[in-house]
DNA sequence: AGTCTGATTGCAAACGTATGCAATTGGACT
DNA sequence: AGTCCAATTGCATACGTTTGCAATCAGACT
């Protein structure tokens, strides 16, 4: 194991002082052709690196945004870090990555962590966080920005899709296919995508004066949503249309119905919400509100690159989602794509 | 926002040395009850943390493990990464991630940035890497174990599954169920896991005295499985099997067969590698070969941070895998589970 | 040749922590 | 009270960079 090779080595070797070494290695700063050629062919020779860590340490800039993604069963999250991933890697930037479990306090001892590592900016990918911590990264001067899920703490950016008007826009097409037993498997109420997708289903039936047939908590599990529709369709008034909180548990009702065989999209009708790669797949072809993802991605890293570089203000992002007709719910007439 | 606290000045206000701070906050460092009393209680005044990046160069421990990974689409992927994270957080290391393409030159800018932030060690999952870098690593003492994927350079660890002869028992699966015409969509022939299958299959079939109706390579991709599917069938030789490279192209078999009308269990039967989460949904139900993740995980990091905690030597591990029996294939007799 | 200007260079001081070393402390024991 | 030993503490240095400052250099121009 050959010993670090450190720019006081190489300024040695070059015949230059460590100074010149550093600004070789750093973009922008002032030196000569000639000491640029000797310093580069002495770091090549010796294997030179600059070690971003002391960079960090100098700078003040580590370059590294804290990532937290929680539900990485659910394919939306690993399109979503995948996007992301590719962005920040092109700007230069590192990702310092935390699987988190969902309840509050233990997120906050993930971001503690991070914060630990001095990363420039934080994504947190469906996760709530105390305001209290929240608080602290402000002061700290640590951007964060909330995706896909918005919590109204001062100085905190959030960006995500129109849950409230897809839900009812979702709720409408299923409206229009002339349903009337129409239940509501919601995402976890504990989030607010969960809630604003609910308060949309129930503004569009009681608009069109109806009621729900039911409404529960599927919890964003897909087993929970199974067993919400063996509950269902085992019920007196069984409903014949039902709006899923998200993609992936609509696939457990869709998996569940076939279980039954009750054919979705003629007995009955389902509509999700997400639009992840497997609904288009032939298995499913599902009905759902495509969350803009690639649009959610580059609106969080402008928010967030914004407050690091240029220290912008902490912005509130909401963008229109848009129906996707496939074959999981009837299709009325006009709604065809 | 607030300035940057630092051990100095809880010193300070602590009435004690910095080095004193230093220890209260060293696992293992000597200090007395009173003076890790009043440090404890200024550093929670002033919201003090340790800066990981200073304490990393100190050190020379950053505690960071790189991690590389591909196919996030593949759903064997985010449970990998999931499982890795989980478990490496438990022991106090941090994933610096990237998502990487798969041509070999770009792994290897990616590998360098890592090692430029001086990470303790690298997983690669699923990737392969050339010999040169791999060479640089080991010199620069950065372990690295290779996830899924085998390569022989020296001082390299590897852990896969035992794909040779998980392949022939899935081929001998089909034989047994008395199948003439089977098939092969390998996985991409440039990757270990896909050459290894492929032999596996060639060999049981092969000492059955069977010629494979066709061996194509199906690179992983979904749509190019899809593709492949609706070649086979429409050949004059339809075959009456297929095994598939790994579960995430089984999918795109299944759909299209689906697609074509053809019913698989019954007309056809189809083999998948690696019993993802989805093989087991009602919509797929892949009979398919699982890959231990479980195991494979905790035996990466068992490899890695021994090299890294305790330098010990790395190694080559190599797991059994288990055929799970679902629908998608006729049952031989004997064979039921 | 002499002067001026902008580019290049080296020196030295940071950044925030860990740690070897020597000095000090606090008991326990005789 | 005196001795001894282990535990605790502070001092100072080191980790590998970046960067302000002042000094030097090279060339253009008179």
């Amino acid at each position: 194991m050959v010993e670090k090779v450190t720019s006081l080595e190489v300024a040695r070797k070059a015949g230059v002082s460590q100074s010149a070494v550093s600004r070789v290695f750093t973009p922008g700063a002032s030196a000569s052709n000639a000491t640029r050629k000797k310093v580069m062919s002495a770091a090549e020779e010796l294997g030179y690196r600059p070690n971003s860590l002391a960079r960090a340490m100098i700078t003040g800039q580590s370059r590294i945004i804290g990532l937290v993604v929680a539900y990485l069963e659910n394919q939306f999250y690993p399109v979503v870090l995948e996007l992301l991933s590719n962005a920040l890697q092109q700007r230069g930037y590192q990702i310092l990555i935390f699987t988190a479990p969902n309840s509050a306090d233990r997120i906050d001892g993930v971001l503690q962590d991070l914060m630990d590592y001095q990363v420039d900016g934080i994504i947190a990918a469906s996760v709530s966080m105390s305001s209290d911590l929240a608080a602290r990264a402000r002061d700290a001067g640590i951007p964060i920005v909330l995706f896909n899920r918005s919590q109204n703490v001062d100085g905190m950016s959030n960006v995500t899709s129109a849950n409230l008007s897809g839900a009812r826009h979702a709720t409408e097409f299923l409206l229009a296919g002339g349903h009337t037993r129409i239940a509501h498997i919601a995402g976890w109420q504990g989030s607010s995508t969960g809630r604003d997708r609910q308060t949309g289903f129930l503004e569009a039936m009681s608009q069109a004066g109806k009621t729900p047939v039911a409404v529960v908590d599927g919890l964003y599990d897909r087993t929970t949503a199974m067993d919400c529709t063996y509950q269902l369709i085992s019920n007196s008034e069984r409903p014949d249309a039902i709006f899923v909180g998200n993609d992936h548990m609509a696939f457990g009702v869709l998996d569940g119905l076939r279980a039954e065989g009750i054919l979705a999209g003629e007995d009955i009708s389902v509509v999700g919400y997400d639009d992840v790669p497997l609904a288009s797949w032939d298995a499913y072809n599902l009905t759902t509100i495509r969350q803009p993802v690639n649009r959610m991605v580059n609106a969080t890293l402008e928010t967030l690159l914004g407050q690091i570089e240029d220290n912008a203000a902490p912005l509130n992002i909401e963008m229109e989602g848009q129906l996707i007709v496939r074959t999981s719910a009837r299709i009325p007439k006009g709604w065809e794509q």
